[in-house]
DNA sequence: CCTGTTAATTTTTTT
DNA sequence: AATTAACAGG
């Protein structure tokens, strides 16, 4: 399947071509850069000799290696503005592309600051973004109606599921955990269920395995529906199959850029060669050392063979390391440098030694919590240095690990915010009214359908469920068209009067919808209202005051959403008109936005986007986990559950490579610390509920002695080190404390850490969800929002980012109200009771 | 057809 | 520990 992306000549002319001769000035620059007096160019002006010959750089692709902190990103951006600004290049032929989201956004908004608005025809997102943007364009030639959905990962379990009844592969005895991963990793080897089918030869799991993919992609298919891996390997396909639409692109992106390329799977690698082949001009930045997506089929062979893969290319090495003090950069280096494949490399830096790492031993869990909290508080209580919250970060190996500090920040009144974990719109109530808006949107959705058809309880159940699937695999229809003729069909006569009702509950949405005459935010509401999805919640209050309440929240959150969604996509088009030039290539937004648009630009949004892409700007010490700090920084950072078992996890313990990544993953760890590093371990742990004891991290250990200060005990030794007692490894099965005679003084040992006075950590009680807990805390210590009552249209307020605006208008609804503001940049929504404003006396 | 109960399973990391 | 799936009874 790679065979095509090779077929694809390397042309090794970077030549320009008319539309890119710059105005006026340097042709000449091209080829020597010592010709232009660059030095005196404003644009290179913050770069040292190696970044500013990778932003110059020509004719050839280019790998540039980049340490952590050495300013890649800085790279990325001046490459882009110099392109625009010197080059001539026309922005619209740039493709840049990230990782996540998050990042896109950061790359966008410096670019913007640089060339301005003309940065807005450049494509800059992720692979999944940008594809997507592509496929959207050209599915039909692949099959697929322009509006397929996108299916996350929980959906696509529903599908799996069905997919192994049909094979008639029971779930216990292989789970489908593991049936998920092995189809994601074969599409992102662009293996397709017939090739796969080829491949399993004799291996029966394998055939049986070939069946189950074979019928989820069938399903997939006549749902319309892809999932996440496919948006890779179709434009892989599409590209392949059709060569007049990858010539296409081909010339449209002259100029390729990537970032973090040491995280790209088979998929992302044969898409950026394909897209790079013409004209050669690619531009790829990366850390072999910090490569910790293998798990998801990252290669780290597509970095490390970059210059195999492109023979003529050029790579330059940043290893200046402009983040971090020399102890923490000690430190990282001597940890990564334990690994045996990477490409070497040393960072250094000019800054100061800085502090000692600190390293706390802690009891137990709680022990641990509370002590990154006294430290945080300590940090940002220190008068005159006093740090603020979001200059702090606290990462760990595993979501699970959050739950102890929240619970310790909570009681020291510290205001934090949870990166991961559950989505905003991950919950139930939440995609049953994005399943209502797939269907209204794209009613052969059958998946969709099924989900809300008895959504909220409308007596329409498992039986009659079964009836309608038998008659839509008769009739060869959508769902949807059966229940629509539900008359025609006698055995349907008990359920048709419910299902009548449900078609005309889409129906009638429908036709709002086409109608096109409210916004998008109080058509959401009317979902919500109408599909009797908030009076089902309403109705639970007493029975469950806590869950039906945040539920109710959250749908109203969503509507706000929604409307923020809706004003923001309006400001860009609007921002977009004042450029006509920008416009050639926009044409999905030239015209003027139908609701139905915004509704489908919403889903797509809700598909690929998570809560952490949402630049946050509120001063709270976040918690995240160590693979989605990669790319961020902080003054101050707490590395907890530094454990054998843990980090490295216990699954990697055995093999090489993966001990290798999970210490490149440390590596990102200790260097997202600017100033301050603390690592915590703990030497009796409570996880999944089992107590397991646990040795400290070798990462941890491996750190040289004269950069660490410890408390609490020293790192080296095991858990019980006064009297030295060898114990090999933790246990978290408790039937060997309770069978193995072997096991029992491990007890006796944990009894007598607490017997002997050293209380453990408060264990605040379990209060609401996650994200409850983190607006709670917010709110106590922000005082954010507004009470709508008080205020009235004309009322002037503040915005931290947006400055001073003016009251528009005053929506109320469900006891809170939607404010629309006037700023100078333009008009913004928001919820009075969630906004960030205050009220500014004239 | 729905509800409340038990039993079982889960834990890497994310677009 | 906590979430989720299966299951029996109303």
């Amino acid at each position: 399947m790679t065979k095509s992306a090779d077929s694809g000549q390397l042309k090794a002319d970077g030549a320009p071509g008319g539309r890119e001769s710059a105005p006026g000035l340097l042709s000449v620059a091209k080829t020597a850069g010592e010709l232009y007096d660059s030095a005196a160019d404003p644009l290179l002006a913050n770069l040292n000799p190696e970044q500013r010959r990778a932003v110059l750089h020509e004719g050839s692709p280019l790998l540039i290696l980049a340490g952590a902190g050495s300013g890649k990103t800085r790279v990325i951006t001046q490459r882009i503005a110099w392109l625009v600004q010197r080059r001539g290049v026309d922005p619209e032929r740039i493709l840049a592309i990230t990782f996540t989201n998050k990042a896109a956004n950061e790359m966008k908004e410096r670019v913007s600051s640089q060339i301005g608005l003309a940065a807005r025809a450049a494509w800059v997102g992720t692979f999944h973004a940008m594809m997507l943007r592509i496929l959207r364009r050209h599915s039909h030639l692949l099959g697929y109606d322009r509006s397929f959905s996108i299916l996350d990962t929980v959906d696509q379990r529903r599908v799996l599921k069905e997919a192994m009844e049909k094979a008639k592969v029971s779930d216990k005895t292989v789970p489908i955990r593991q049936v998920q991963q092995q189809i994601s990793s074969a599409k992102n080897k662009l293996i397709y269920p017939e090739e796969y089918a080829k491949e399993a030869g004799k291996d029966l799991q394998k055939q049986q395995l070939a069946e189950i993919y074979n019928y989820y992609q069938e399903e997939l298919r006549q749902n319309n529906c892809l999932d996440f891996d496919d948006i890779l390997a179709l434009t892989v396909f599409l590209f392949e199959q059709q060569p007049q639409v990858l010539s296409y692109y081909q010339e449209r992106f002259r100029h390729l850029l990537v970032d973090e390329y040491q995280d790209t799977n088979h998929a992302q690698y044969v898409l950026v060669r394909l897209l790079a082949a013409k004209h050669n001009n690619l531009f790829v930045v990366g850390d072999d050392d910090q490569s910790i997506y293998s798990f998801r089929g990252a290669n780290l062979m597509n970095i490390l063979d970059f210059r195999q893969d492109f023979p003529n290319c050029t790579v330059i090495r940043l290893e200046q390391n402009y983040r971090s003090t020399r102890t923490i950069l000690a430190a990282a280096n001597s940890v990564i440098c334990l690994n045996e494949q990477r490409n070497h490399k040393t960072l250094w830096t000019e800054a100061e030694e800085g502090d000692k790492i600190n390293f706390y031993r802690a009891l137990d869990q709680n022990d641990e919590a509370v002590y990154v909290a006294n430290q945080i508080r300590r940090l940002m209580s220190k008068s005159g240095a006093a740090m603020s919250g979001n200059e702090i970060g606290v990462l760990y190996r595993v979501n699970a690990l959050a739950r102890n500090l929240e619970s310790a920040l909570q009681d020291h009144g510290i205001a934090y915010r949870i990166y991961g974990g559950m989505r905003f719109y991950d919950r139930k109530e939440i995609k049953d009214i994005m399943a209502y808006l797939r269907l209204i949107t794209e009613p052969s959705d059958d998946l969709a359908l099924r989900r809300i058809i008895n959504s909220p309880r409308r007596g329409i159940g498992a039986t009659t469920l079964e009836l309608l699937n038998q008659i839509a695999a008769r009739e060869q229809q959508p769902l949807f068209e059966i229940c629509r003729r539900a008359e025609e069909f006698p055995e349907l006569s008990f359920a048709a009067g419910k299902i009548r009702l449900f078609v005309h509950l889409i129906l009638d949405l429908q036709q709002v919808l086409s109608r096109d005459e409210i916004e998008f935010g109080f058509y959401v509401k009317q979902v919500t209202d109408d599909s009797g999805l908030k009076q089902e919640q309403t109705a639970l209050l007493d029975k469950l005051p806590l869950e039906a309440t945040t539920r109710i929240q959250n749908m109203d959150e969503l509507v706000s959403d929604a409307m923020e969604f809706e004003s923001r996509l309006t400001d860009e088009l609007e921002e977009l008109r004042q450029y006509p030039e920008l416009q050639a290539e926009q044409e999905d937004l030239t015209m003027p936005l139908t609701l139905a648009q915004i509704a489908e630009a919403y889903l797509e949004r809700v598909a690929l986007y998570s809560d952490l892409d949402q630049a946050d700007e509120s001063d709270a010490v976040s918690l995240m986990t160590i693979h989605s700090a990669k790319g961020l920084e902080f003054d101050t950072v707490f590395l907890v559950g530094a454990n054998e078992g843990l980090f490295p996890g216990e699954q990697s313990l055995y093999s090489r490579e993966e001990i290798e990544e999970e210490r490149r993953l440390a590596y990102v760890a200790l260097t997202r610390a600017k100033r301050r590093l603390f690592i915590t371990a703990a030497r009796q742990r409570l996880l999944y509920g089992q107590t397991m004891y646990q040795k400290v991290s070798r990462f941890a250990r491996e750190i040289p002695d004269d950069l660490v200060e410890e408390v609490g005990g020293s790192r080296h030794g095991d858990q019980f080190d006064a009297d030295s007692v060898s114990i090999a490894t933790w246990s978290r099965r408790s039937e060997d404390a309770r069978y193995g005679a072997g096991y029992s003084f491990r007890r006796d040992f944990a009894s007598a850490d607490t017997a002997g006075g050293i209380a453990p950590g408060t264990s605040a009680g379990r209060r609401g969800t996650a994200f409850e807990r983190t607006k709670n805390s917010l709110s106590r210590d922000e005082k954010r929002g507004l009470d709508y009552q008080q205020l009235a249209v004309g009322d002037l307020v503040r915005h931290e980012r947006l400055g001073i605006g003016a009251i528009e208008k005053i929506v109320p609804f469900s006891g809170d109200a939607i404010l629309v503001i006037r700023f100078k940049s333009g008009t913004k929504r928001f919820k009075a009771s969630m906004s960030l404003l205050t009220r500014v006396e004239d």
